[in-house]
DNA sequence: AGCACGCCGACT
DNA sequence: GTCGGCGTGCTC
């Protein structure tokens, strides 16, 4: 043993801890263990921190980079069970790779301070003992009113109520009751009542499986309780993906360990709770970023404590203490919005696989259009695949179709070609319905001033504002800034001289609404469904066939089952395909798939019509063939060639500030002293494709590195030797997928 | 994240 | 002369 080791541990005792603490720190802080204390590994404990009390959690032995007499005390253990060890080493492994602080990291995983302390007493009342209620005497002759009378019906069970609840019971007013209590025939007493969760049943019976079906949720129920592993299912829309990995749930439940299932975050629809209430009985936790307080106190206490089994929800829900996780469904797996792009910037797919691997136990990853990191993964045998590939209950696939834009005639602002109107009013005249498909919000991207040629832009991004004629504002899709359309041009002052460019959804509806006068419209976009009774009572409608076309964004793609929709229009195909965006040929694939899946899912056939520019492009091509896996091998080759992702690393630095020449300062700084070493390529620096968002500057590095580098060394020696001033923020985004 | 310390503009 | 803006730095 190291002797000058032996005497710091001598005089500081030894009973010290380290305790991480859930703010922007690089490690934890060492803190004193009182005598009369009890703590081990993952406690949740208080402890000084300078002049207030903070909440942390014990991360291991003293660190002994202090001055021992530095140390203070802990002050106090919570109530609650400890963070579990398998959390605890997944905390570690995130900051270590993103390169986020540890404290920031752990601040993830206790998202709800509030959770921490023992809910707040409520006052309640129940009957005096000194009440006999068969004799109906009560004590210090106290006459007994048929309000009266009523409260004590409403407690003959004999579980306290609070006032407000004894008072709707037994409709009278709380100053009843507040009598009955002064005269000492009901007794106050303190509650804390925690509403439980539900306990979702394994055991009631399943959906019908087809045989493939059958064999498929056997093997993915066999992988339960037998260690790591990672199972890709490839089935197509509508082949029943949920209702197999339901049944790998039910056997996690009979195992006794938990479950997470992530979808995207639009994807988290009544449609869904609906089919896992009709599985398991209850609905099951959820988590999302705008659940209620009250709700995600319960949840949060509910999963370290175990009573929440089946977690579903975005992204986030990855990073809750679960005590027993036993499988991760990731549902949707290709999706871009698993990536996380604030904040501690993690890819929740990517970290739920280290999470299993951590934990022993199999991550289920689904998908109809599997992202290439995916596949990739299959084809190195590291991932299994099993394939569902029949739409179930005999409904084909849609036919799918290219409209060349460059032979048909469209009229000025026009962009629904004599081809897709014909088909749309085929459909309709069949008593089906249509959707028409462009993924931009609004009414217009631009408008400009015919008089000077300046383009509305916003205040505070590089970005033009989007014109929303529904609410009659200009909006920037950065920020957020929202202003009324202007009356004059800001710039030469001309009155009425604005001209709108290119379509949203809005005037798309209104370019159909000219075109079919007899038919009905609805849009769909995040602008007119918020909530998910909006979303209900859409499909509703479309049910009732009060709706003949549904004209939307992507939230149409996700989730929605419209059991008469036969004709999917793509207004735009091509409008994903531009930009340097490494991904957007995978991306426009993967979305148009989706998008088509909405066509003829139940017994009448669909068909799927895609306006484009370029119908020899790979994407067109691939998606009129139902040549997917063509697709990913040529998209494969193409990123192997150029060392891209997954057969290179790739990281991005964003130096981004309200001062640009700080800013920009900064970035240069980086690029010179950018590390040069053999199998890795720094780029930039280089403005933001969008140079200014919020106010703040922002300049990008793209580092490139052979898969057998370890980035994150290089980036800790590179990126974080810098010290920065003047308000400049550098960032690393490992793995990026935005390149804004 | 808080909170204190510290150095430059408009007020009792 | 002070009050106060929030930039920088520290908390075991």
């Amino acid at each position: 043993m190291d002797p000058s080791l032996s005497t710091r541990l001598d005089a500081t005792q030894t009973n010290a801890v380290s305790v991480l603490l859930p703010l922007p720190l690089l490690s934890p802080y060492d803190y004193l263990v009182p005598q009369d204390l009890l703590v081990e590994p993952g406690s949740y404990v208080e402890v000084p921190l300078g002049a207030r009390q903070a909440t942390g959690v014990v991360w291991g032995a003293a660190t002994g980079n202090v001055n021992p007499e530095k140390l203070r005390e802990i002050s106090a253990v919570l109530d609650l069970p400890p963070m579990p060890s398998d959390l605890r080493q997944f905390v570690d492994w995130v900051s270590a790779y993103t390169l986020a602080r540890l404290g920031t990291v752990l601040r993830m995983t206790m998202s709800v301070p509030k959770a921490l302390s023992p809910l707040k007493p409520k006052m309640a009342y129940i009957v005096a003992s000194a009440v006999d209620l068969k004799n109906e005497s009560l004590p210090g002759g106290v006459r007994l009113t048929p309000a009266r009378r009523q409260v004590l019906a409403a407690l003959t069970d004999g579980a306290p109520r609070t006032g407000a609840e004894l008072a709707k019971l037994s409709a009278c007013s709380t100053a009843v009751i507040r009598k009955m209590a002064d005269a000492g025939v009901l007794e106050k007493i303190a509650i804390t009542k925690e509403k439980p969760v539900g306990r979702p049943d394994p055991e009631l019976p399943g959906a019908m499986l087809s045989d493939v079906q059958s064999l498929v949720a056997a093997r993915l129920s066999a992988d339960v309780g037998s260690g790591y592993s990672v199972t890709l299912i490839d089935g197509v829309t509508g082949s029943g993906k949920t209702e197999v990995y339901f049944e790998a749930i039910a056997t996690a439940l009979r195992a006794h360990r938990q479950v997470i299932v992530l979808l995207p975050e639009i994807a988290l629809t009544a449609d869904w709770l609906g089919r896992f209430e009709r599985r398991f009985g209850v609905h099951p936790v959820v988590w999302h970023s705008d659940l209620p307080m009250s709700e995600r106190r319960r949840n949060w206490r509910a999963v370290l404590c175990g009573q929440a089994r089946v977690v579903v929800g975005a992204r986030s829900a990855l990073m809750l203490p679960y005590r027993d996780l036993g499988l991760i469904v990731i549902d949707e797996e290709h999706d871009p919005s698993f990536k996380q792009d604030e904040g501690v910037i993690y890819n929740a797919r990517d970290m739920a696989v280290v999470r299993g691997h951590i934990g022993g136990f199999p991550v289920i990853l689904a998908s109809a259009t599997p992202s290439l990191e995916t596949v990739d993964n299959v084809w190195r045998k590291r991932y299994r695949r099993l394939s569902l590939p029949e739409r179930f209950a005999g409904a084909k696939l849609p036919e799918i179709t290219a409209i060349d834009m460059r032979t048909e005639t469209l009229d000025a602002h026009s962009w629904i070609s004599p081809a897709l109107a014909r088909a749309v009013s085929e459909t309709v005249a069949k008593g089906e319905q249509a959707m028409l498909f462009l993924n931009r919000r609004g009414y217009a991207p631009l408008t400009l001033c015919r008089a000077c040629g300046h383009r509305l832009n916003c205040p505070n991004c590089t970005a033009w504002l989007v014109e929303h004629r529904l609410l009659d504002r200009l909006q920037c899709h950065h920020c957020g800034y929202s202003a009324p359309p202007p009356l004059n041009c800001p710039s030469c002052g001309a009155e009425g001289r604005f001209t709108a460019c290119g379509p949203g959804v809005e005037r798309l509806a209104e370019e159909a609404r000219a075109k079919f006068p007899d038919l009905q419209f609805e849009i769909m976009s995040s602008d007119t469904v918020h909530k998910p009774a909006d979303a209900i009572a859409l499909v509703r409608r479309m049910e009732k066939q009060e709706i003949d076309v549904l004209i939307g964004t992507q939230i149409m793609a996700k989730g929605f089952h419209f059991p008469t929709l036969t004709l999917v229009g793509v207004i735009d195909a091509d409008l994903g395909l531009a930009g340097g965006d490494l991904r957007a040929a995978e991306r426009t694939y993967q979305l148009l798939h989706q998008v088509s899946g909405r066509a003829g899912r139940a017994s009448r056939p669909g068909r799927v019509l895609l306006q484009t520019y370029q119908p020899e492009h790979p994407v067109m091509q691939a998606l009129v063939a139902g040549e997917r896996d063509g697709f990913v091998e040529a998209e494969s080759s193409e990123r192997k060639q150029h060392n891209m992702p997954p057969y290179g690393r790739l990281a991005a630095i964003i130096i981004s500030g309200r001062n640009e020449s700080a800013v920009d300062d900064a970035a240069n700084a980086l690029g010179r002293s950018a590390p040069r070493r053999e199998g890795l390529t720094v780029l930039g620096p280089a403005p933001a494709p969008i140079s200014v968002v919020r106010g703040r500057h922002r300049r990008r590095l793209l580092m490139r590195a052979r898969k057998d580098l370890n980035i994150q060394d290089t980036l800790r020696r590179w990126v974080y030797a810098h010290k920065v001033t003047g308000g400049v923020r550098i960032t690393v985004d490992i793995d990026p997928y935005n390149f804004m």
